[in-house]
DNA sequence: CAAGTTTGTTAAATATTTTTAACAACGAAA
DNA sequence: TTTCGTTGTTAAAAATATTTAACAAACTTG
């Protein structure tokens, strides 16, 4: 058993939070409903199969299931002016709050001048990241993959393939991103 | 038994990566050294709380464990149009990506009619979400707090608290947002 | 070389998980 | 009320994980 980590609880928010029954569960993920019981109330220790079967009825991924932050209680709403500058000059990053350190997500209010580049070095960094384009053009170049965005078009991709981004539009390109955990 | 993710090879790779034989592990874990060779081969599905134990040999946690999860082999780039419609009516909500399962992030092109809103059932789910205004005026409600937000504007909360968004304008609010780890 | 230590593997015994099948509590519809 | 369907729980059976104890191969050390 498992005694830093209240796995029942964890399990039975996450499918309340889904809308499922323990039944409901167990036939979506194939297993019998006793083991939803059993587990979520800690009275036995799932093997890791079992576990990730039950999730992929949700679904969850096993490393999401672990990854549970505590929770905090912090600001809820920022002014336009209060987006943080972290970068300046031709390409904007406005971030959403100041104090990432106990939080999941990073978002930016991102604004890149005509010609702005992030440069020939490709970023990368152990993370996930994503984005909407609200205005403008905007080049995405993504490990061997590359495409210019326009309003309404958006990317996903593993932060630790290197990536790059580039204004070659006229006008000013817009884009509100998200990026799992917090990086740079 | 599991199928999408090499367990025994992962649990491999950092035990020798750690410098360890597998009695040595075994020992420092306090687990006899057959089942790390069972493990190893992929010929046992261990349960979560032996896997803990051995684990805490090294050590590392679950969540690091799992994070490993193969990379690359994801879309990047979607067109307006591929957005994943996953309401509809008086409030749209548009996926980056139609699978989430392998995703640490769920991003969403909102668009809120005027008075739309979510409902007087707050919402809540296993996770936390922020988002930035991009046009119209949003009212976002997170447990006792409430706020009207304009263009540039933005929020960030734990998703566990109830919370609610409305559209108080005359014309329609857009919102990009992200959730992690994804909920719905 | 031989004796000893360490390595990873595995058969059989034991302990645990998982299923099957039942139970009682609750609510809905007749 | 009754009947039906749902909910979550649990005892006993079946299936699986884990330990114990042994084995052979590779490497030291004398």
């Amino acid at each position: 058993m498992d005694h830093t980590f209240d796995l029942g609880q964890r399990l039975k928010a996450l499918r309340i939070a889904h809308g499922y029954s323990q039944r409901e569960l167990a036939k979506r993920a194939g297993v019998s409903n006793a083991v939803i019981s059993l587990i979520e109330q800690n009275k036995t220790s799932p093997s890791v199969g079992m576990l990730k079967k039950v999730l992929d009825g949700l679904p969850v991924a096993l490393a999401e299931f672990f990854s549970w932050e505590a929770p905090s209680r912090s600001r809820v709403f920022f002014a336009a002016e209060e987006l943080v500058e972290i970068a300046g000059g031709a390409v904007s990053y406005r971030q959403v709050g100041r104090d990432l350190s106990e939080r999941a997500l990073q978002i930016l209010h991102e604004r890149y001048a005509p010609g702005a580049d992030t440069g020939e070095a490709m970023l990368r960094h152990e993370a996930e990241e994503g984005g909407v384009v609200v205005a403008g053009e905007l080049e995405v170049t993504v490990g061997d993959q590359r495409r210019v965005l326009r309003a309404g078009e958006a990317y996903y991709f593993d932060s630790r393939l290197p990536h790059r981004f580039r204004n070659p539009g006229e006008v000013e390109a817009v884009v509100v991103s998200a990026c799992t955990p917090p990086s740079f």
